[in-house]
DNA sequence: GCGACAG
DNA sequence: ATCTTGTCGC
């Protein structure tokens, strides 16, 4: 992967190719394993700490943590945050033992002005299924939902649905859905609400997160941990 | 030209 | 994204 000398016009080409590739459709495979994936990293250091956190479902019990850490070099661009998270992921996302049925990435999917968020571009890439679940509106408009739980607006492009706008908790600020890749708005949609507990992120994104936070602390090692079931 | 702008 | 201080509520 080249991402790290690409121009931004030359990285525009690149979503505008993947984009042929992509797949937006109802979900068409059963769902036992669904995984989180993201990314931490220190202020001002070109060093990331990328996981995939693999979850049973529905239990959403944790299964394995897949953890790589990787130099990167393409700047944080909006739009373009694929460039820059996508290469340690994929790395992460090799080394695991068995591959989830779907993938939440942090970041948006379709929600995107080239229909290319990196939920987007990973799916795209890699053939897998995927979900972007964000914390902030990138691209779209929309109206806010209710204050309860499960409460949900579009997300919109001129006429087109791109995702959704979803309070996945009573009173707190919504998350922004949208599919990436093998899935469609709905689905993304039943899945992430599906995916939350008591917490205002879902779970397979809130474990990915605590993952690459404690390996960037040193707390937990690179390379692939099997979690053993609890009995 | 002026705002908006995932992580 | 990360860091930091303070407040609210279970």
């Amino acid at each position: 992967m080249h991402y790290d000398t690409l121009s931004i016009p030359e990285a525009t080409r690149l979503q505008q190719a993947l984009r042929e590739k992509l797949v937006i459709q109802p979900r068409d495979f059963p769902l036992q394993v669904v995984g989180g994936a993201d990314i931490s990293f220190n202020r001002f250091s070109t060093t990331v700490y990328a996981g995939i956190v693999l979850l049973s479902f529905p239990a959403l019990q944790p299964l394995t943590y897949s953890l790589v850490k990787k130099e990167v070099h393409f700047p944080y661009v909006p739009g373009y945050l694929a460039f820059r998270e996508v290469p340690a992921l994929m790395e992460a996302w090799e080394q695991l033992p068995l591959k989830p049925d779907v993938l939440v990435v942090d970041g948006h999917g379709i929600a995107h002005p080239r229909r290319m968020g990196i939920a987007a571009h990973f799916g795209a890439l890699s053939g897998q299924a995927s979900i972007g679940c964000a914390k902030k509106r990138l691209f779209g408009t929309y109206t806010e939902p209710g204050p309860e739980r499960g409460a949900y607006t579009p997300l919109l492009h001129k006429e087109e649905v791109i995702g959704s706008v979803l309070r996945t908790k009573a009173h707190v600020k919504p998350v922004f859905v949208s599919p990436g890749h093998r899935m469609d708005v709905q689905d993304s949609l039943s899945l992430i609400l599906q995916c939350c507990g008591r917490y205002r992120l879902p779970e397979p994104t809130r474990l990915a997160h605590a993952a690459v936070n404690r390996f960037r602390l040193g707390e937990l090692p690179e390379g692939i941990t099997q979690i053993p079931a609890d009995h």
